[in-house]
DNA sequence: GTACCTATATATAAAGA
DNA sequence: TTCTTTATATATAGGTA
């Protein structure tokens, strides 16, 4: 009898492939998979999705989802030309830029420290408990109270001041790409959380990952304190 | 002839789906199943994944990953219990509280951010060549180079700053949730990026999701700017 | 890296508990 | 919500180009 054209597909252990090669395409169809199937669950239930994924090779990916009533979308409605320039929901795949990339690694620690604090707090409550009269900072970032929340959203303004100001002294030839965050009085010395329409009307939201500055990035990681021994960042 | 006992799994069209139960059920199967599949994407190919998923009635979910050479996972070294409590790459489910919530709704917008500085890279280069002597904010955050880092990582080092010393005067019923990214050194008024041992030493990192505050919640969202008309978000 | 192919493993729609 | 069950749609392993 003939030989079968094909093995089919072969069932595989849930562990780290070995073969690199084989680990590489395993990889790429797989992320094309999870996207994919993100793609749907957007679609068929209307939700906000958001992905990371970081490729053997430290490249990273991302999936992302626009709702109409994002902040985004308001920024696009604003666009030279909006309509062809972003579909409600896609996928993408980027990995043009060192500094990209770092940003992704910040915000995917920051993602998993949220998910920490997520994932220890039942088992964890009793020894809280145990320790109500400790120090302030043993007690988790949700028992922060309004007051508190204010205290967070002036740092944050802080953070947005500095960087505006600090970067619109530099030579012409950047962008903080913190805009999103409101606009800044600077008679006043207060942030103001406007609509960003001023802004909005001198300059187009259009803008590139253009120019690559690799030399950059690893330095940037190390001000936060990540360690990068190993090839997967 | 008998009636078949099961209709099977029915082909369906990738768009919202109508009936809101049938929609609810769909969307916590895949939900588990996206998170089931970036799990093996986790374990076969060794690599890091983290995504936030929304709920239609916005609760947030989270995967993420661990990996052995992260700051998280150095900070888990130093746990009294750090064996059984964190596994090395597990899926995680949580909406318990609304400030964790309103964290994963900013985050969320961070990502779409990146993401979608990504997306319109190709497309609109030849547009940002076209104002290359634009102003500078036209120009994408990549641009930057080590200088604009370094202003940018005075700016987060001031943002942390703001945040443990206002917290730390306030009553000690809460934490700041910083830790991870240095300690302070108040007499000098300046931030020091070192391994947090002196902190560490004098506290757990265990805490818990245990108080909600949901009134706070809304009120965050409201001064990053966000709209939250419908009831997604 | 991506795109195709085939055979098979897996995910999941529908319905009921 | 969360679990079954069943039948079927879809994803994907192992090839090849």
């Amino acid at each position: 009898m003939a030989k079968k054209s094909s093995m089919g597909r072969q069932k595989i252990a849930i562990a780290k492939i070995p073969k690199k090669n084989h680990l590489q395409v395993t990889f790429s169809k797989r992320r094309s998979g999870l996207f994919k199937k993100a793609s749907e669950l957007c679609t068929l239930c209307g939700v906000e999705v958001a992905i990371i994924v970081f490729s053997p090779a430290g490249k990273p990916f991302s999936f992302g989802h626009h709702e109409v009533d994002t902040v985004i979308d308001r920024f696009l409605t604003r666009r030279p030309k909006p309509a062809e320039s972003v579909p409600a929901c896609q996928i993408l795949e980027a990995h043009r830029n060192n500094n990209i990339r770092e940003l992704n690694f910040v915000l995917a620690h920051l993602l998993n420290q949220v998910e920490f604090e997520r994932k220890n707090g039942e088992e964890l409550e009793r020894f809280r408990i145990a320790n109500e009269k400790g120090v302030w900072w043993e007690l988790p970032i949700e028992r922060l109270g309004t007051g508190e929340l204010e205290q967070l959203k002036l740092a944050m303004e802080e953070l947005r001041r500095n960087v505006v100001e600090q970067s619109s002294m530099l030579a012409g030839d950047h962008r903080s790409g913190m805009e999103l965050f409101g606009t800044v009085d600077h008679v006043h010395g207060s942030i103001q959380f406007q609509d960003c329409e001023d802004v909005l009307e001198t300059k187009p939201l259009d803008h590139v990952n253009g120019g690559i500055s690799s030399s950059s990035a690893p330095a940037f990681s190390n001000y936060l304190n990540f360690r990068r021994d190993d090839g997967i960042f």
